[in-house]
DNA sequence: TGTTTTTATTCAAACGTTTGTTTTATTTTA
DNA sequence: TAAAATAAAACAAACGTTTGAATAAAAACA
């Protein structure tokens, strides 16, 4: 009889130990699944003989690894989470330091911003992978539980606080007022139009899928966007 | 033995001819149910025993009344599709006539796509009814089943083209081309971001539920964006 | 009209299937 | 060989749907 790790009475469960590789690869095979398929039908819609059946693995090895099939879908926005830091360590975000201090100039300002919403939109329109993880993140959105924690804590608020601290700068408010946290959704939100309402789109364009000049359009529409709701207004 | 009414061997449901006032009442309670739950808990995620509870009514109704859990999906999205029409034929809408003309001027085009837009996002931010319907649409954005169908013909895409002809007007370019179409995608998407990325908007404010205060400045960013992105670029 | 017959609708119980999880046995690894 | 990991089979619970009897309403008949 295996010795099966204790799960706490709550929620958390500690995974086994993972000094074997074959294992390591089993959690991969099932997290990857995982993302495609709680991505594409729900947490209640994936089946744990699905998840087995993608992962090339047994339903006996999730709750052997991951104590229950919600055990696996929170190490699965975990493992989002990580991904998600990769993919924007990459953009050329501002340097923390860069935002207390008055280093940046307002068009400077506006150029990172208008940088980030292009790394954003570039995520969200060419990558299929990536709006499958924006699909997990959305159905978060109107049902939070405990991996909404994990995806927004030093997360997305980090990117939402450099975001409203750009905006501040650029358009030579105080920082961090409610008014530019909610400039901040705004604009994010026009990217994310882009991944949650991609049908309507793409019916409203008459295509089965966006070709290359469609995604240039849309980096082109959104920086124009972003370049005029940030200039400040015009002193009448 | 009762008669039931025959299905059809695809997927089409006759419903009972409706004469009794009585089978009236229960589809209605089954439907009113059907948009809290699906919309809460998506299709699979609402049981057949959740909506009879939540009704009032007997599982068995279901099956009589709407052939199936799906069937009754299909007409929960129908008489949201209804409800759609109810509520945007409120908002001031310009005639089709008005548009095929020069009637209109650049900012009055203006003017009436920043009230469609205030529309919408009055529904977003203060009725919780309709973002209840929104989750429900999102989902549909992400699994187009044929639901979808009955949401985008002739209601979002009629919003789409107009809000793409009011473009076209305001900036004074030719109507119905991609970019107008990519530009009216965008700002509906800002305003979506309100209702489907609710959760992170109130932790990026600290708070549990949105105040007046902040009701108002959404409608302010909102408008301001809409008149700053519609405005034709100056000529350089 | 009053009575009977037929139809429409509701309800509780049961159906077979699928669900997430557990058990038990076997294989792999160190 | 002992521990870790996999796999097949079995589990109770929950699932969507069906059934057949009970009730309400409507139609037919006198």
């Amino acid at each position: 009889m295996h010795d099966s790790p204790a799960l706490s009475p709550t929620q958390s469960f500690t995974e086994p130990d993972g000094r074997g590789k074959r294992s390591e690869d089993t959690r991969h095979a099932l997290i990857e699944a995982g993302i495609e398929l709680f991505g594409e039908y729900g947490i209640k819609g994936t089946t744990s003989r699905m998840l087995a059946t993608a992962s090339h693995t047994n339903i006996a090895a999730i709750t052997y690894h991951f104590g229950s099939k919600e055990g696996l879908y929170l190490a699965v926005v975990g493992s989002i989470a990580e991904r998600m830091d990769q993919h924007f360590s990459q953009a050329d975000m501002p340097r923390p330091e860069e935002l207390v201090g008055n280093l940046l100039s307002p068009p400077e300002a506006v150029a990172i911003f208008a940088n980030m919403i292009e790394h954003m939109a570039n995520l969200m329109v060419d990558s299929e992978k990536v709006r499958t993880w924006a699909r997990i993140i959305v159905r978060e959105q109107s049902h939070p539980t405990l991996a909404f924690d994990l995806l927004y804590e030093g997360r997305m608020e980090r990117i939402q606080n450099m975001l409203t601290a750009l905006i501040a700068v650029a358009m030579g408010t105080a920082p961090d007022t409610p008014e530019n946290k909610i400039r901040a959704h705004a604009l994010i939100g026009q990217v994310l139009g882009f991944a949650t309402s991609r049908e309507s789109l793409l019916r409203a364009l008459g295509v089965k899928r966006l070709s290359p000049t469609h995604r240039d359009l849309i980096r082109e529409v959104l920086r124009r966007h972003v370049e005029v709701c940030l200039s400040p207004p015009l002193p009448a």
